[in-house]
DNA sequence: TCACCTCCCACATTTGAATAGA
DNA sequence: ATCTATTCAAATGTGGGAGGTG
């Protein structure tokens, strides 16, 4: 249970992501049109229902705090075994229908081709972006759960963590070093009389663009540092031991990072060796400090999407073009034999090794690897997927329509435009194409639930652990709890995955579009 | 030389089992 | 016997920093 155990007071400390035709711009977030995201759809399903998808309303939780982290900057620390995401990725689910299954999950898009570093107290473009990753989804372990469920508390997706391990066997969400991504969080109905996968299944896409970061292994901005170090319990062992530093930090908050002991030792004993730092010290430290930017707020971002036909939609953004795995859906029925299918789900989840674990109630991880994924056609090598098979498309939305692909070395950070929300019927597409060359990825379909690190060094050698990249295949995956595995075998069984999505489609949807290769 | 990454560390919180008390 | 509160240790999550790598 990953949920929070108290509702918020009030909805002061959420940012909204209203469904289609209520967005709104986050309160203090610079004036922008979120343009388009209006979906006129409705669902045949909820003609039934006054709750429909549409009426979902999503709010982020601790969106001050998203703020702060924003307009400095956000940093997030990917590691080999996997870091946590913090600020956490909680949100307020309101507009439900109560009795209605829905599945909640995240997944994480490149925000532009750009591969940057931080100089100068800035993020700096610094060439182009590493190849997409392969995408992997964060499934909330709840899922598919009630309406009634999802709103009666925070749903937190706090345990949903970031690695830089190309061959991570956690199931974890990979992500390169020094790139930019937004979140983004979508809803799904689920409901088992709604027949999941058929051309009824609705879903809608929040995303709050203040949760946008770009991914490093160590902080580089020292005022990211000093949030994480403040507001983390985690890392409440850095901070002073006394207040008086953080008092004084806080006091100049506006213009001066907080500075913790630990750092503010190691710059003064290197420029007073032997001395003690006194309070003047700490003030001139905090005076010197240069570690604030300002980052240019982009209006004007325009974003369209939401339309019953995948092939109309205007798949305006970087992210749409180079999202390798995450923007078709492609739906099958379980009977479906002739389906490109991932391995057998039993051989995924049932493998010897870790028949015996009892899987607490955890997130699981889907694994999309691009043009391979079940029932994709890639225009190079994959014969068309026979007609039954559905392939719809995942919405494209995307905040990120305000990046032009740019070459300049002096692009600055750019927050991404106000949060947005688009919903959508999963429209039927025949076939899909598949853009540029992607390397093949570890599995078509992988269903991961998330190991804890120990669990996994308790069944790997640890030299091996330690030293060597751990292969999947080496890798044990306890079998999902009940809950889980209801989820999964759900998804699964709907074929539930992502794939590339269309290059036409985005240059329709773009007046300059780079080929973009993962070459 | 430099930017970036990996690993290990100390310190803190979180979690869950064991225990005590009502 | 059951429930609740408390305690404690293990697991887990942090950023820092030394050293490695390309």
């Amino acid at each position: 249970m990953l949920q929070e155990k108290s509702l918020p007071e009030g909805e002061d400390g959420f940012t909204t992501a209203q469904t289609a035709g209520h967005v709104e711009a986050a309160a203090g977030s610079p004036a922008m049109g979120v343009a388009g995201l209006s979906n006129s759809l409705s669902s045949p399903q909820s003609q039934d229902s006054e709750q429909t998808i549409e009426n979902i309303k999503v709010y982020l939780h601790e969106k001050e705090l998203w703020k702060k982290f924003h307009e400095a900057g956000t940093e997030m620390i990917i590691t080999k075994a996997g870091r946590r995401m913090f600020p956490s990725y909680k949100v307020k689910v309101t507009g439900m229908n109560p009795k209605t299954k829905y599945i909640l999950l995240i997944d994480i898009v490149p925000a532009d081709d750009h591969r940057y570093k931080f100089c100068d107290n800035k993020w700096m473009v610094a060439g182009k972006a590493e190849p997409a990753m392969p995408g992997r989804l964060y499934v909330h372990p709840d899922s598919p759960a009630t309406g009634a469920h999802w709103m009666r508390q925070l749903v937190s997706f706090q345990k949903l963590k970031l690695t830089n391990n190309h061959l991570d066997p956690f199931g974890h969400i990979i992500l390169n070093s020094m790139h930019k991504y937004q979140p983004r969080l979508h809803i799904v109905k689920a409901d088992e009389n709604n027949a999941f996968g058929s051309k009824n299944t609705a879903f809608c896409t929040h995303v709050f663009s203040e949760t946008a970061f770009i991914s490093v292994t160590s902080y580089q901005n020292h005022k990211i540092t000093q949030l994480k170090i403040e507001n983390n319990p985690f890392a409440k062992g850095f901070r002073g031991s006394d207040d008086s530093d953080l008092r004084v930090a806080r006091l100049q908050s506006k213009e001066y990072p907080v500075i913790s002991k630990s750092i503010m030792r190691q710059r003064l004993v290197s420029s007073h060796p032997g001395q003690l730092p006194s309070k003047s010290d700490l003030n001139a430290l905090h005076s010197s400090h240069q570690g604030l930017q300002h980052y240019q707020y982009e209006n004007g971002a325009h974003m369209q999407f939401g339309a019953a036909d995948a092939q109309d939609l205007p798949l305006n953004s970087f992210a749409a073009q180079r999202d390798s795995g995450l923007f078709y859906h492609c739906l099958k029925r379980r009977d479906d034999h002739y389906f490109r299918s991932p391995p057998p789900y039993d051989q995924q989840m049932l493998s010897p090794p870790y028949r015996n674990e009892v899987a607490p109630r955890d997130a699981c991880m889907y694994s999309t690897s691009g043009a391979e994924i079940a029932g994709v056609s890639g225009v190079d090598d994959l014969p068309p997927p026979p007609p039954p098979l559905s392939c719809n498309m995942w919405t494209s939305v995307s905040p990120y329509t305000s990046y032009s692909v740019q070459t300049m070395e002096t692009v600055p950070y750019q927050p991404f435009p106000t949060h947005f929300t688009t919903t959508t019927m999963m429209p039927r597409l025949p076939t899909i194409a598949s853009q540029g060359s992607q390397p093949p990825s570890e599995s078509h379909f992988s269903v991961y639930n998330q190991l804890s690190q120990s669990q996994v060094r308790d069944r790997v050698p640890s030299s091996s652990f330690q030293r060597e990249r751990v292969h999947p295949s080496l890798c044990e995956r306890k079998p999902p709890s009940p809950h889980i595995n209801t989820a999964n075998e759900f998804l699964y069984s709907q074929s539930f995955s992502l794939s590339r999505e269309s290059s036409l489609q985005y240059h329709s949807g773009m007046g300059t579009v780079e080929n973009w290769t993962d070459g």
